[in-house]
DNA sequence: AGACTGACTGACCGACGAGTCAGTATCGGG
DNA sequence: CCCGATACTGACTCGTCGGTCAGTCAGTCT
């Protein structure tokens, strides 16, 4: 499914196999409810031998959080694009964001799973990386679409590219919830809900008022 | 701490103190991450005495997630006020979610964990439920508003239901983040944070245009 | 006193977890 | 054809897990 496994794996059929194994269960099930002898099994190989390519259990999660990390984020980055007006952008962004979200729910759900662990910060460094950039860029076009008179200048940017991933993220996470509720009915156009999400966005940030 | 844990346990020292420590540890680290033996220790009893109170950890888990359950949700009730204006009720509203959210990160956090299970619905119907109540709460607040003439009639209620929430839910659970992120100064001022939040949000659905 | 009850415990069990190891299959280069 | 290296395996160790059990202890009712 061209994880990026290669960043990790260099080269190698069997360790692309077990990574992409890996990834499948720990973004099902979390961290400690995978053991080694059901990644081994997923894979088609023998427990054994994963230890030949990584050292220990944490090594594994690691690579597939960095491998993970490493698709993920070039992903996102696609969806930024800040040419064109703020407006443009940000409807771009949210759109290109969401169906990416949703295109690799398993590399989503990973992260999501690092950023609730307390105790032990396995890689939460990795997890936020990937956010902040994509943070830093949404940041950057609000703060463009503002010094170029496109943009009221009374809010945050922070605040706006906060809500803006929140919506998405929220929209993401609980999909299936939303669906049960019988008036939504944009569960199943994502796009739908972005376009609106991100008009009721710049109707409350754009300067001066229009329809 | 007044855990609802009388709602499960019917009076009783003893079984409090277990769903007190497991509520802790379960939020903190996961299901699986935690063992009875840790639970017993923590509450400061023996393993078997749990056994005494709770026929098996799924028990035990679902014991807590019930009574997490409730006084979450009864909290959560609490900041629903739609008297008012949709204006003020919303910003009511934003404002005391947030903070109760703040205010019992342990139960939110346990409840975000069973909204990222896959495989096994442990209790994903218990952590629907609330959030359900919730949104449908909000979507009044926006109904009402609407057919009052205050906000506009071209948005769909249930779409920022879901934004506020969002803002709200990824402030919470991507704060020790943003804290690293210099520009951000609302971090340590969630009431900063919604007031603006809700601000945006308010110039994107009211009726017409206003400063 | 003695019978009964619920709270509680230490010792134990089988199962399964991560990780090890000795050894086999495979294969490219000399 | 053999050699060394790499890919791979089954069988093992050992610690920890969830769960059980026989039994102790404090109180309470009669």
């Amino acid at each position: 499914m061209g994880n990026d496994a290669s960043s990790v794996c260099s080269e190698g059929e069997g360790c692309r196999k077990i990574v992409a194994a890996a990834e499948k269960l720990f973004a099902d099930h979390g961290f400690d409810a995978v053991s080694m002898h059901a990644i081994a099994t997923d894979a088609g190989i023998s427990k054994a031998n994963i230890y030949h390519y990584f050292p220990n259990k944490d090594a594994l999660y690691l690579a597939v959080l960095q491998s993970a990390g490493a698709s993920l984020r070039a992903l996102l980055q696609e969806a930024v694009d800040s040419s064109g007006t703020a407006s443009e952008a940000l409807h771009h962004f949210a759109a290109n964001h969401l169906q990416h979200l949703l295109a690799r729910p398993r590399l989503v759900r990973l992260f999501l799973r690092e950023l609730l662990e307390k105790g032990e910060p396995r890689a939460r460094d990795l997890a936020d990386a990937g956010l902040a950039d994509l943070f830093a860029s949404l940041v950057q076009i609000l703060q463009v679409g503002q010094e170029r008179g496109e943009l009221r200048n009374d809010f945050d940017p922070a605040l706006v590219a906060t809500m803006l991933l929140g919506a998405n993220v929220i929209f993401f996470q609980s999909r299936d919830l939303l669906r049960q509720y019988p008036t939504v009915h944009f569960v199943d156009r994502p796009e739908d809900y972005d376009r609106a999400m991100v008009e009721v966005l710049l109707r409350g940030i754009r300067q001066s008022s229009n329809a």
